[in-house]
DNA sequence: AATTGGTTCTGAACCGTTACGGTCCTTTCA
DNA sequence: TGAAAGGACCGTAACGGTTCAGAACCAATT
């Protein structure tokens, strides 16, 4: 028996010494461990769900922020991470089901998700991040449409009301394009959806139409998409005193273009974004900071805590307004414009 | 029986039906993936060892890239990717016996850390990355030490001869300091040691006396270790006019030290890194660039390639030496030099 | 009517481990 | 000296699925 491996004070030293000499002579290679997880119900790892190309996370700042810190609340915890294929191309939903791990973590998938149903259908604990309170599981995020809605009102603050907008995609479709105030209000991004509405929110109050925003998205999230994105809004009225990107990189992106223009930032054109990554920092981008590595750590908290009690739990992280040197007040106010388009 | 979800052809579309609706009316998960794997000997996943604490690999952009390269071959595949905690601190090997995996990828862990000792003895396939060839299992790497006697003989044709060099951990234990030759030799890090003995080779023959060269060492891999690391190497012979790094992220670091003392790089002095990461290529640093996520993706195909014919296989990939404005010949060289220590 | 062939369905064996309860032996105390 | 108590050791039954052999069934052929 292998208690030999597990639990040396249930036998005498003697036949344990003598146990693990045999096994090592028959060329036993210890317990199988998938046969003890069957046995006793613990996997030791938990799945993560991530809708990207499981590569593409890599790329983006903000997700190994994210990844770094469950990463971290997992290594506390001794358990293991497992990362789960989900390629947004193929529906193929069997990788969630060949995962054998104790809990799930789904991060920023879009809600109608066929991988994200199928993790809800698995019976194991489950947290979700940057999506919606499912109301049935744990849930962890920020107030994207309280920070956006801050941000908004920074710039109404100084004097912005002819703007331009360049998204993440707000759904599972390709468009990279122009986005319709009906697609805004489907958007199957969460994220991506309350930062608009925040957006809109703030504008309308201050008398913008909303409805004539030009508002851009894009499929990939990179800085290419956001140059492309910010050109495309710059096009359509070259008028916009203020450019709001949904993400530091799609900014980082947009300020790369400002500049191919010769448009200067801040004194030309204001550019925004949100997460507060590091490239950001460094360039003085004004922006919304979350805080990406503490939203990891806390999904693997809320769902490596054994004491589960009055589940499910929702966890709202505070954000921060970063106000940078990429933002200040509209030249002149955009009707004294001597340029036209 | 649960034949209905994995052999829809061995029974009649009837009695599928029947068995998957007493199955939903009884609250039937689905097939269990653990008890699966035990049947079919598949876990569906291959475990990824680090020696760092799980979320600093996270920090490290060569250690992205290659994560990244790795979830590429392994999404492409169709396998789960399972990130091992492996403490440094404490030897809690028990974390890798838990592992429900069809194989190990080990990458860059000291020779004598316990957690590969543990891998190899579990009898799964497992590639090693940068590490020396153990003869026993798949190997992949790059020739640390070529790449690193060019960078040398570069350096030395522009007419380096006093120098000084910032390295990464040579063993599991923290020693922020000088090197001794010793130690040197002795280094548990394979892609350390060869870096090391491929400078040395190259100025030993270059005249210049090894033992002679300060070696400054650094536990944790950042650029605050690269500034202090060049700090200390300044501060013990400030005529040095070259710095070697055996990292790009220790070399971002030394030119901020060299900034901060007012030396003018390259004009003043000559600064190189290793591995080719996106902030030293911004940087303009003369490094060797080496393809780290072809790295990981070799070494995930290498372990999923299923024909394993004659293993064990070794794969080297190509470097190139980049040359950036990091590097200069010496300022009249270090003897003419009329201002001391 | 019996044999053959083919398909659908059922049952049992196995994967390797851990948990549990029972047996046996030794020690302690009345 | 006998009974009770405790420790060491061992055997067995799950855990939940897959697989494979063979039973049962139906139809067609001899």
């Amino acid at each position: 028996m292998s208690n030999a491996y597990n639990r040396p004070d249930q036998l005498s030293p003697e036949l344990r010494r003598r146990v693990l000499d045999t096994a090592r002579r028959l060329g036993y290679p210890g317990p199988d461990p998938v046969a003890r997880s069957l046995r006793t119900r613990k996997a030791g790892a938990v799945g993560l769900l991530l809708t990207e190309n499981l590569s593409y996370a890599f790329r983006d700042p903000a997700a190994i922020g994210f990844l770094e810190g469950l990463a971290l609340a997992c290594e506390d915890a001794g358990t293991g991470l497992l990362l789960v294929p989900a390629n947004p191309e193929r529906e193929d939903v069997a990788s969630v089901h060949r995962a054998g791990v104790d809990g799930f973590v789904v991060y920023s998938v879009p809600d109608d998700d066929p991988h994200l149903a199928a993790v809800l259908e698995r019976p194991v604990p489950t947290v979700v991040c940057d999506q919606p309170d499912l109301g049935t599981v744990d849930r962890v995020g920020i107030d994207d449409r309280g920070a956006m809605y801050e941000l908004a009102k920074h710039l109404i603050g100084l004097g912005h009301r002819r703007i331009g907008v360049v998204c993440m995609r707000l759904a599972r479709d390709r468009n990279d394009g122009f986005v319709t105030p009906d697609r805004q209000h489907a958007a199957h991004f969460h994220v991506q959806r309350n930062r608009l509405s925040g957006l809109a929110e703030a504008f309308s109050e201050a008398g913008v139409d909303w409805s004539q925003v030009p508002v851009v998205e894009r499929f990939d999230h990179n800085m290419a998409s956001g140059a492309s994105g910010a050109a495309q809004v710059l096009d359509r009225d070259p008028q916009i005193t203020a450019l709001i990107c949904t993400s530091d990189v799609l900014a980082l992106g947009a300020m790369t273009e400002a500049a191919r223009r010769g448009l200067r930032v801040p004194h030309d054109i204001t550019v925004t974004g949100f997460d507060g990554i590091r490239a950001g920092e460094e360039a003085g981008l004004t922006t919304v900071r979350q805080p990406v590595l503490e939203k990891g750590r806390a999904a693997g908290k809320l769902l490596l805590d054994t004491n589960e009690r009055t589940r499910p739990r929702s966890v709202n992280l505070a954000t921060e307004l970063i106000i940078g040197n990429t933002s200040a007040a509209p030249r002149g106010g955009a009707e004294e414009r001597w340029f036209g388009p």
